[in-house]
Parts: C-alpha cells; sequence; structure tokens
DNA sequence: CCTCTTATTAATAATGATTACTAATAAGAT
DNA sequence: ATCTTATTAGTAATCATTATTAATAAGAGG
C-alpha cells in the first residue's frame, strides 16, 4: 500500500471531522484542497482504509455508508429521522473469543428513536 | 398493515430458516409457494417486517442485506470470505439507558478472520 | 540522483440492489 | 354486501458503488 497525498488527505478529514460523514461530503472536502479528485480515489482509499483498520465503515440503513475514526465506541442512530451520534461506553470490555474466529474488531449499533421525533409523535 | 399471505409466506420462510437469507433468496422459496410473486413484494415487506421488529435486517459489507429471526443474538462475520454465523451469547445483558434516545434493540457485528482462510493464508 | 516496476489516479462507463410507479386486487372495517 | 385503501404484480427508474483504462507517480534498487 504505497502512500499518496489523495489517501492522507481522506483519512485526514475522517479524523479531523466529528461528524459520521458519507463518501460524498468527504469528496466534497477533499476538493477544496484537491479539486480534481476523482469520487472513485474516494472510494477506493476509504476502502484501503476500513481493510487496514484506520477507519471504521457504519452500514445505515438508507444504503449510504458512514465513515468515522477507529477510535473504540458505539453508535445509536434514531430509527425515525436517521440521526447518529456516538455512545461513548464500553459496553464490551475486550474482544471476546468466539471458536474458529480470530476477533479483530466489531460494530455495535443501537436502535431507537430520538428526543426530538418521540416528541414529534404526540 | 395488513395480513397477506405474502407477508406471511416472507416471516414464515425467514423464521423457519437456519441461514441469513438474502432478499432473492427468499423471493425463490416464496415462488415455490406462490410462483407469481414479485421481487417488489418481498422487499416491501421484508421493509414492514423490520419496521415492526418482527425479523432484523442484517447490513453487509457487499450491499447485500441479509435477514434473520428476531431473536436476541450476535453475529460473527469473517471479512476474508463473509461467512456470517450465529453468536449466541448475551455480550450486552440488557439495553443501556442513553440520554435523549428510547432504545429498541442493538445490532452487534464481531468482525475476524475464519479458521478456513487462517489457513489459506498460511 | 536515475531507472523501473506497478500501485494509484482522473475520468467515465457500467453494475445491480433496492425503490418507485401504476392499474388491478383483496384485506377487513362498517 | 359494500366501501375504503393498503397491498400486489409487473415493470421502469434510481443511485451508491464498482469497474475500466490510459496516464501518472510512489518508492525500491541500483
Amino acid at each position: 500500500m504505497r502512500n499518496t497525498k489523495q489517501k492522507n488527505l481522506v483519512l485526514e478529514i475522517i479524523n479531523n471531522s466529528c461528524n459520521h460523514l458519507t463518501a460524498e461530503e468527504i469528496y466534497m472536502e477533499c476538493k477544496k484542497v484537491i479539486p480534481n479528485i476523482s469520487l472513485g480515489t474516494v472510494y477506493r482509499n476509504l476502502n484501503h482504509l476500513v481493510e487496514s483498520y484506520k477507519i471504521i465503515r457504519i452500514k445505515m440503513k438508507d444504503n449510504i455508508d458512514r465513515f468515522d475514526k477507529n477510535v473504540i465506541h458505539s453508535h445509536v442512530i434514531c430509527s425515525e429521522c436517521g440521526k447518529i451520534e456516538d455512545v461513548m461506553f464500553d459496553f464490551i470490555k475486550k474482544l471476546p473469543i468466539i471458536k474458529d474466529y480470530e476477533i479483530m474488531n466489531y460494530d455495535l449499533i443501537f436502535n431507537g428513536i430520538c428526543k426530538k421525533c418521540k416528541e414529534k409523535e404526540n
């Protein structure tokens, strides 16, 4: 895996963001620095960075992936409006031993209804 | 939400299967009973059943969703071959209290490398 | 510093899982 | 039985993501 300014930029954008960015959003941020960067390049580097555990991919119900720093934490997603937030609490203290598998990490997503949507319901 | 033989069939197929079926696989099973059932009908009912917590949706890296019974358990997925298996252990004893959210359930996926892929690597 | 190999890139086309649309049908309430 | 409307079959459209290709640039090894 080679070092490129495109790959470094994608990683830097994700590490410096507090949001859970989509590929399209990362692409727009990249263009501010490298105006002619290609969307395909962003997608390819996102895949590389996920595979090398530099970032994490969050699979959303709307089929638009989001990307985040690889810091141990979980997420809570509102089933109603799709809002996603970090949950900074270690529900799983250490990686479990699962027969016939070498476990690298885990994805934990809590599904629920946020305050705003709850109020709208009533 | 109305009861239809199509919706009941989709639910029955998922509840009677030990695998994590794709929409296409469920569609093929449905056709054995209702030959002219539409793929769109399967997708619509899958969405209804997920929204009403009758089944769960598993978002996969290959962007092909899989569906499973709504019984509390987790999954382990091989990053190499994509194989998915059940993990019948309650890592999270009860749903946590998260500020500003009413939590309904959670999705927990362990990522790792299976025995077969590990052996292939060496 | 210079090759040389080959991973990476920009630009664009293609893919395919899922959703949208529409007229016909059938739940199930009254 | 009638009526409303959610659901259906069939088909077309969507669009996030991947594939393709010729040109470029890491970075290894002289």
